[in-house]
DNA sequence: CTAAATGTTAAGCC
DNA sequence: GGGCTTAACATTTA
């Protein structure tokens, strides 16, 4: 479940149906203090990155799902799965299963950059661009994966904007030019965008041109399959349509 | 059945 | 302290 817009689907699900509604209950195996929970109203539902935020008036309950992490609305139907955190309404329960969770405390404007997180509406290029600078030798496939430039975007976007930009996932940021680092920072944002779309019509995978592929649909050659960078990530790329610059 | 995968963090080692 | 590598976590699917 894990990518930027599968928790914008989370946060748009959640938003409409807790946000302004009293917390009945709360408990689970996650390492936090849940007695601060019950009784407290749920200000707001927001989203940064791969976080999803449950903001009360003295905490922000954060919710990281990881790799495997999953939920429920309504019923507990992960019964074999470990349970983190069950949160009760009387109107409905919600179930976090196998994620990471932590109690923030203090001003969350203070603590998330929201101009980072590539679908929030105030993401911002021009500051993605200046992180960049700062790190001349990263490889193109480990910044996209840094999540303090491009909070959100995952693995498979990753792939797949390299592909869409026609860059290889090993070049360094100092020889990307101008117009094609441009395309990067765009093509992050865009591409979760499409990501999104795609993920609430079901039909995400379809729309892989290069994830988990092995031919290029660009030039009918075989794909790279490469666990590439510092982050080591399976990265599937064409050799000859994805260039170093 | 085994391995690998949409991810991050902590521990251990120069 | 910093930077890098490895392990750990936990579930589903190929």
């Amino acid at each position: 479940m894990p990518e930027g817009p599968s928790l914008v689907i989370l946060k748009e699900l959640l938003d409409p149906l807790i946000t302004g509604k009293k917390i009945t209950g709360a408990s689970g195996n996650a390492k936090i203090d849940m007695s601060l929970f019950e009784g407290k109203k749920v200000t707001a539902v927001r989203s940064w990155g791969k976080h999803l935020l449950i903001i009360l008036p003295d905490c922000t309950i954060r919710i990281h799902f990881l790799l495997f992490g999953t939920y429920s609305i309504g019923e507990h139907i992960k019964r074999d799965a470990q349970l983190r955190l069950k949160l009760s309404f009387v109107s409905t329960t919600i179930y976090f299963y196998t994620c990471a969770i932590k109690v923030l405390e203090g001003d969350i404007d203070k603590i998330y950059d929201w101009e980072a997180d590539v679908l929030n509406t105030n993401w911002s290029a021009a500051k993605a661009r200046k992180k960049l600078k700062e790190m001349p030798g990263v490889m193109a496939c480990d910044a996209l994966l840094d999540q303090n430039i491009f909070a959100g975007v995952g693995n498979i976007i990753k792939n797949e904007v390299l592909f869409r930009i026609k860059l290889h996932p090993e070049a360094r940021v100092k020889n990307i030019g101008p117009r094609k680092l441009g395309a990067l920072i765009k093509e992050a944002r865009n591409y979760s965008f499409d990501f999104l779309r795609w993920k609430k019509e079901f039909t995400l995978k379809k729309h892989w041109l290069v994830h988990t592929k092995k031919t290029c649909t660009r030039c009918n050659i075989p794909l790279i399959k490469k666990y590439c960078g510092k982050t080591r990530r399976r990265t599937f790329f064409c050799n000859k349509c994805q260039l170093k610059s």
